[in-house]
DNA sequence: ATTTATAATTAGAATAATTCCAAATTGACT
DNA sequence: AGTCAATTTGGAATTATTCTAATTATAAAT
């Protein structure tokens, strides 16, 4: 089976799952997310879109990453208020943005780093996501 | 001397030491945020300053918060992509904001754990900032 | 104290990202 | 094929924020 058959399996069941359709524009989204990870902007996934889809609207990449995020197949990465960006890495990690390049990477976070994360939670407080995100310059 | 002469003195060589003017609006600013430390958004900085300055506007409003994250005075948050939000805690500190209140938490981070935090950056990248935001429900 | 120069404030217009809306289309199930 | 609900669409609306150009305030120099 082709890797692009067994995405689209994954996105289907997802969205079966919670009782929603398969679309193609659905499956262009997350196709192109996941074909590049580079943290696109709606509108960056847009421009994409239409290379296969071009008569794809701009509310229906909105709507469709909101499904998406909903499903848990992608995460949205805000970094202050500039535009969300997309992100198909599903495991935990931080964001690291370069102040120079303006480039986004991902920062992998260890299970032991990640414990620690949680552990400066005083009682009382249950998190069920957390955002860790640096800013900085990334050189070579 | 008395408290509020302490903070408009800081403010005011706040400013100095970057050549900026020390104004009614900008200590009336950065007074409402020092008062209640509540992570208030722009407009809510607004209708509270507006109670002894009742014609400023929010462009002002906007400009002086702008003017006291650059001296350093207040820190700018954001959560996810909802207005920002502002505060007057400058230790290195993480956010969590209650889904259900929707509340916000200043939660304190010791120095190993930002050592920790800050160790899992690897080679080549150097961060001048980093954002913390949890997401859950707090219980008394 | 006035004048001068520069910075800050103001109201309202403009912008940018995102969401909403109502009509047309599509997909799933009989 | 026909029905019903979900989805897509283009455009309008919304929201937070920034910009603009005119007025006002502050600091420094006379």
């Amino acid at each position: 089976m082709s890797s692009s058959q067994i995405f689209k399996r994954n996105l289907d069941s997802a969205l079966k799952s919670k009782g929603l359709k398969p679309t193609k524009q659905r499956s262009s989204v997350y196709k192109v997310i996941l074909d590049k990870k580079d943290h696109p902007t709606a509108e960056d996934i847009l421009l994409r879109v239409r290379k296969n889809l071009p008569t794809i609207s701009l509310a229906t990449v909105y709507n469709c990453l909101e499904t998406l995020v909903e499903c848990g197949l992608v995460r949205q990465v805000n970094f202050d208020r500039s535009p969300s960006r997309f992100c198909p890495n599903l495991t935990p990690h931080a964001h690291f943005k370069c102040k120079e390049s303006g480039n986004i990477f991902d920062i992998n976070i260890d299970a032991n780093s990640i414990k620690n994360l949680e552990a400066i939670l005083p009682k009382g407080f249950v998190a069920e996501n957390f955002e860790l995100s640096f800013s900085g310059t990334f050189n070579n």
